[in-house]
DNA sequence: ATGGTCATGTAAATTGTTACATGATTAG
DNA sequence: CTAATCATGTAACAATTTACATGACCAT
């Protein structure tokens, strides 16, 4: 289960389930989710595998906090998942699902509306990846060499901007078919052709209004 | 949940559980997974919620199979939940997470060998919804209006193919940047440019081999 | 005193995966 | 006769979500 090494990569760092809580509502957040429950039951289970250690500390607010740490094994354990290849498992994409029962509406003006309101969704999160973005980019200005940790953390929010840019691109691309009511099957391959060998410009998108 | 509205939605032409895995196993497999035991279960639960009516029916080979059909409370209920809007749901992306560890392998090679494993990856289902494209056009050559059905289904696939070529310019980004081994600030920022404003061509990519 | 944040957890329900069981019909 | 495909399902387990329970400490 990713989850786990999740949590015996993060607690390279001794952290509270409280706190891993909070890192995966905060950086984990835009490619993992994960409720307090669960990893307070999964880093038992860790624990009871010998591939965590726990120790309780007095805290200055509220109740004492329990910290976990990974132990030799759970490194071990670690490394041998990163050295198993990188892991695809998000096969599940409803607002793809979604999308092909839009027909059954029997309504474009409703097709168009879904589509609206994906547009809306990626630039709100294409937004939130830019500030970051330009966040670090201060953060860092004077800085030569990057701390890996920093340079790998680059990467994933590079892998969100480039990811949003493309859903956007799409999202774009089918509004524009789809207000061009009736449309053809040499509409959709020109569009096509598009995703294929990347546009020159935005020549389709804003095309005509509704 | 999904995949009981993925089921209400499919399900306006009658057919049975093994067909319906079918369905997963080719069209939808691209972006939704589901089991032929879970599948089972939840017509079941549909059924009694009233959402599905199923009958028995002769089968020329084998035992008899078992066909659902949505009723009018299902297409309701279906109604309702592309009304609601598009669903995002993909919050869990291993290969992200890995990403992030890989700094803990501390070895600039075992990274690279991660990207080019992650790249042989995209590549295969690039081709393939490429090559799914190049089926669709030929087939479609000479039709001049499309099907609803069908326009829905290019419109997914035209999505596959944005996301992949988006995900393999990523790793293309990534993997030049890693082999320049002690990345800069600036390096990164460089890269990060492209994926804000859009790649020229290819300046990146396949620069100098490891 | 009321609500927010800190901090721990348990329990139940749902959803998803893996393994197993059964039996008919057809092609080699 | 053997394997593949058709077709149904159950059982057990694993992962995830939602709801509930508890209590300290701090600010208004």
């Amino acid at each position: 289960m990713s989850l786990d090494h999740i949590l015996l990569g993060l607690l390279r760092e001794p952290q509270s389930g409280y706190e891993l809580k909070n890192t995966f509502d905060t950086v984990f957040s835009h490619f993992w989710a994960a409720e307090i429950s669960q990893i307070y039951r999964q880093l038992k289970t860790l624990e009871r595998r010998g591939l965590l250690v726990s120790w309780g500390e007095p805290s200055d607010k509220g109740p004492p906090r329990k910290l976990y740490e990974t132990t030799a094994e759970g490194r071990s354990e670690l490394r041998d998942w990163l050295a198993g290849g990188p892991l695809f498992a998000d096969r599940r994409v409803p607002y793809l699902a979604q999308t092909l029962f839009l027909e059954q509406l029997k309504s474009r003006e409703e097709s168009v509306r879904f589509f609206e309101q994906l547009r809306e969704e990626i630039e709100i999160r294409l937004k939130v990846l830019l500030e970051i973005d330009a966040a670090v980019l201060l953060e860092q200005e004077e800085i030569e060499v990057l701390e890996d940790t920093d340079f790998y953390g680059q990467l994933v929010l590079n892998h969100g901007i480039h990811r949003w840019r493309a859903l956007l691109a799409w999202v774009e691309e089918s509004l524009a078919i789809l207000r061009n009511d009736s449309p053809s099957s040499e509409m959709l391959h020109q569009a096509g052709d598009l995703a294929r060998h990347g546009a020159p410009d935005s020549a389709l998108s804003e095309g005509q209004p509704s």
